[in-house]
DNA sequence: TTTGCCATACATGTATGGTAGACTATCAAA
DNA sequence: TTTGATAGTCTACCATACATGTATGGCAAA
């Protein structure tokens, strides 16, 4: 007799599949990388067939890298009009810097009740490495900056809340893309992401959120100054 | 002589047009809803062709629809294998609610503080509304509940914190049609909304924030039952 | 000079055919 | 009975052609 397992739709398997990186999912990636990074100007026209001649494909995963570039609001497309880097708005970013902090802040409070000993370690180790980054290799230090912060989620399981903050961070990062050299200096960064690992070490829900608010509301400072240097590069608002 | 504006670049207008919704915009929100309200059941296949025969068009558009909705993790594609709505996943639930919670509590806050009269009183006609919906109307009543919480961010201007709770929110709503007859009584949750408005009313940040707070841990009592009753519909995790 | 028309070029949107990979059913061999 | 090979059929992915709306420059008329 034959135990028949209730398959109720040929639904996805359980296990994983090493990936094939779509033609498409390459090209957004690197878009995505381009944008943030300033390489794309804000304002600038993006052709599909220009970028698919450029990277010897065809129109249509230039099209569907497009689509999810929209639906993360770095570009816009306009029908029957053109495809265009998004410009920055001010008031936009001060929005997403907004919900980064509640979010952020929520998380550091259960880290500091619930963090494991090895995600405290961690932290620390991520700081020391953040130290050891050399005068001027920012984009470095962006990337450890990033790995600091998702190692906090991650930390207490909010895996979720990560990909949330992950999207709103693009368009912060824009920002920090233009400054790279005279925004807040490395030191300070370095000295506020310890204390959020102290607070989160003491068992401390406010000084962990304290210290995770004002980190992250250094850009208010910032970026006035930003937008008024790079007009070109700021929506109108 | 010829006064030469400065050109810069190709940018979009200024001005909007009536925006022609394209086959796949149509598709996707048709789609999106229809996932939403269980209509498309966890775990179901969909075929690029199937729906596209179904719709009377091409692949093109219907492919594009998933590519939207695969961002919003309501659907997963798999390639050469298929197109599967998500089930849904108790702990990805949770902790969509703590970010919702995180951000909407932080709207609250904001809200007690600097909400303007007109938006208070629009909020009072909204819980008229929603008092005045008749019993088992609850598709009515979840349209009201979501532009309660909606004028509230926008109230204060946070369109871009109300656009991640979007997202964030169909994931819950999924549940909330699971269980449209017997989950928090709607007297509850019309109080509950009271409490908030009152709280903002007041000026009062604190009461506002606890009244969200205890809100939106609603789900967290009758996810479990759900998620027993439908065991078909959830991820085995 | 200004205005309005129109040809042209270019944009995104849609339709369709082909390809490679993944699953299933079938059947032969052990 | 179990295993393995294979043909057939499904899928998403990509390439290409066509449809349709938009921007622009030239040119004729006012």
């Amino acid at each position: 007799m034959q135990v028949t397992a209730k398959i109720q739709q040929p639904s996805p398997r359980a296990f994983q599949h090493i990936e094939p990186v779509s033609i498409s999912t390459q090209l957004y990636r690197h878009l995505r990388g381009a944008v943030i990074r300033g390489e794309l100007h804000p304002g600038q026209a993006l052709s599909e067939s220009e970028i698919a001649r450029q990277y010897s494909t065809s129109r249509q995963p230039v099209r569907e890298a497009f689509i999810k570039l929209a639906e993360e609001r770095l570009v816009i497309i306009l029908p029957q009009r053109g495809t265009f880097v998004v410009k920055i708005s001010v008031a936009d970013v001060l929005d997403a810097r907004f919900v980064r902090e509640a979010i952020e802040v929520a998380v550091a409070q259960e880290a500091a009740t619930s963090a494991q000993p090895t995600a405290i370690k961690e932290l620390r180790n991520l700081i020391e490495q953040q130290k050891a980054v050399e005068h001027g290799h920012n984009e470095e230090f962006l990337a450890l900056d990033e790995e600091f912060h998702r190692t906090i989620a991650l930390s207490v399981g909010r895996a979720h809340a990560w990909r949330v903050i992950e999207n709103i961070k693009a368009q912060m990062d824009r920002i920090r893309y233009l400054s790279l050299d005279d925004a807040t200096p490395l030191p300070l960064i370095i000295e506020q992401h310890t204390r959020i690992v102290d607070g989160i070490e003491a068992g401390d829900p406010t000084t962990a959120a304290a210290a995770t608010r004002s980190h992250l509301r250094e850009i208010t400072v910032s970026l006035p100054n930003i937008a008024a240097r790079f007009p070109d590069l700021f929506e109108s608002d």
